[in-house]
DNA sequence: CTGAAAGCGCTTACAG
DNA sequence: CTGAAAGCGCTTACAG
């Protein structure tokens, strides 16, 4: 460890001398605070003079206002919440992205939080939304027990994304289980027979997405062993190391696996390529998200897509309009999906007919 | 897109219900609004029978203090600004996760923002720094010309990150050219002739980590062909893959490469892949950062580790103790890093000497 | 242990 | 087009 130079002459002398308020201004410029307002926020005309006079002062000074202030004073932070579940994974840090970008683009700064889905975590974040800080919140719950948003808790402006849904607050979501029947209906139909998933278990969107697994195989009248429903403790690419690292230890391989992500679905391919199989010659993966990392995975992934920068920007919508009339009926929005054909699914060539 | 339920009657109600203030529930618990904040605040003792009182009257409205105000108050909005390149990126992604669960830890909220490398967002986050929403920033500059941080404009408590230092900002970063030094190093000792290397130009980071390819081959007496300098133009796995893919159009596979993140190496690989070559049969790669896809990629990377939670950790005390006490020396604080060996690199056996 | 006053730095009516 | 007053909701001295 190094101590830097000390710069306390100049650098420092800066640094703690108090920061100059709108009087400041006005009394260097000669106005009142109001005319320095309303320079600042162009609240009402200044005449050119004037305005010229404030503009010097506040560059002199360096005058930043203060945002407590005006937050308080507002009742406006300009500044919203977005809760995903996992930074770490592929699909939360594109959606935080895209939150990011877009919000700023309004003028909106984003406190990012994370859940992992914790249901005490949540109920947090909803009363630190009601605590002024942020305007807003947006929230991907995990858990349907996340029962804050049901409780009838006073609630502040607050837009859902994702899987879990409750009418009272407003929802923009893809149809999981549709997207997951879909993908697997693709794996039937390329011939494959003893077909598995990987997920999670408990949370809300894993439980839609067996639910679309399941209904490809009823569709095709086909029964599902119980032991290719794998779980998974983690929604990362350790969690579908391990899991299918466990299944392979005690089972054959399977013909194709549907992974309920693709960071699972990467996680998976590595136990599977360290156990000797190779992608798509002795197993087919699918996989949920189309995050940038299935587009380069080795093989690259076939997978459901669907417009994250649309679903953030829903998400924004709602969020602004809820903002400005708390009294709007909820609208819950359906993003569409559609599957990314790549190189991970194989098509086996005269397929067993039961 | 389908409208929901309007629950106009109890939900909309409660929303739009004004909030109560410190003072609603003083008049409901029969006491001074000083005593109430005394105890949400535990800054004074109170008798249990009033501290009953009040907290029943808490409970009855519903109360949630009024952060802005408390800001405005104190001085102290206890949230901080993270500023990192690009969110999308898994390196980002990483640090925002480590950063938001560490600052967390401490009673700290965590703006995020994204300034991909644009030397005027960076100014504007040192700006809005000032403005006191926030109470520090942790900015990750990539140009040196990041000025504002140089300009002697009045800083706010500011952490640097990474590679672009600054004497009167505290910081923390990584030894970048003795750590591309080692991983090329290493390459050459496995026997590798013609090296290349794959990333941005004009970051400062991006500089430091050429210099160390070349400082690896200058200690070895070996020159560097200037076409094995492979230019790339963004930081992402998408960039590696355009910029692999023009290189191999014009001229042939290298023996190795050093990928300036683990990103552009997966994305070099897939190009590789997809001109038929294999990694690392045919070409070795390694690469920085030992994100978590690093450990899952086909091969898994051979790749420069650091401890990432420590980074934070370090960055979030040295604001912390920055915020305490904005006239304290500045420092800069070291994270040392390691190789993490993994399947990306071959030795190639009996080696041409030169 | 508790209360009444003052003020953090803005901006919104209200007068001129 | 400009100014003086009041208040957003807290908390910190200052008295009791």
């Amino acid at each position: 460890m190094r101590i830097g130079p000390d710069l306390n002459g100049h650098g420092e002398g800066e640094r703690s001398r108090p920061r100059p308020t709108l009087r400041d201004v006005a009394r260097r410029a000669g106005v009142s605070a109001k005319t320095v307002s309303n320079v600042i926020n162009g609240s009402a005309p200044v005449s050119p003079e004037t305005r010229l006079r404030v503009d010097q002062a506040l560059a002199e000074l360096d005058y930043v206002p203060n945002l407590s202030a005006r937050g308080l004073r507002n009742g406006r932070s300009d500044l919203i919440a977005v809760a995903l579940p996992d930074l770490a994974s592929a699909y939360s840090a594109e959606m935080a992205h895209h939150f990011i970008t877009l919000a700023g683009e309004r003028g909106l700064g984003v406190q990012l939080e994370e859940t992992y889905g914790q249901a005490d975590r949540e109920t947090q974040l909803l009363s630190r939304a009601n605590a002024h800080l942020v305007d807003g919140l947006i929230l991907n719950p995990v858990r349907l027990e996340t029962s804050a948003v049901q409780r009838g808790v006073v609630l502040p402006p607050v837009v859902l994304i994702g899987e879990v849904h409750q009418p009272i607050a407003d929802h923009v979501w893809i149809d999981n289980v549709g997207a997951s029947r879909d993908v697997v209906a693709l794996l039937i139909n390329a011939g494959h027979r003893r077909i598995a998933t990987l997920g999670p278990t408990r949370a809300e969107s894993a439980r839609q997405r067996l639910e679309g697994f399941r209904e490809a195989h009823a569709n095709a009248g086909r029964p599902i062993p119980p032991e290719l429903e794998i779980p998974c403790q983690e929604w990362s690419g350790h969690g579908g190391f391990r899991a299918m690292t466990a299944f392979l230890a005690d089972h054959d391989v399977p013909d194709a696996i549907y992974c309920m992500t693709d960071a699972m679905a990467i996680g998976a391919i590595s136990a599977l390529s360290g156990a000797g199989f190779r992608v798509p010659d002795d197993v087919s993966v699918v996989s949920y998200d189309n995050v940038w990392e299935a587009r380069f995975s080795q093989p690259p992934l076939t997978t459901i897509d669907f417009d994250k920068r649309r679903l953030a920007r829903t998400a924004l919508d709602l969020l602004s309009a809820r903002i400005d009339d708390p009294s709007r009926p909820t609208q819950s929005v359906t993003v569409p999906y559609s599957i990314v054909h790549r190189q991970s699914v194989r098509r086996r060539v005269a397929p067993v007919d039961s």
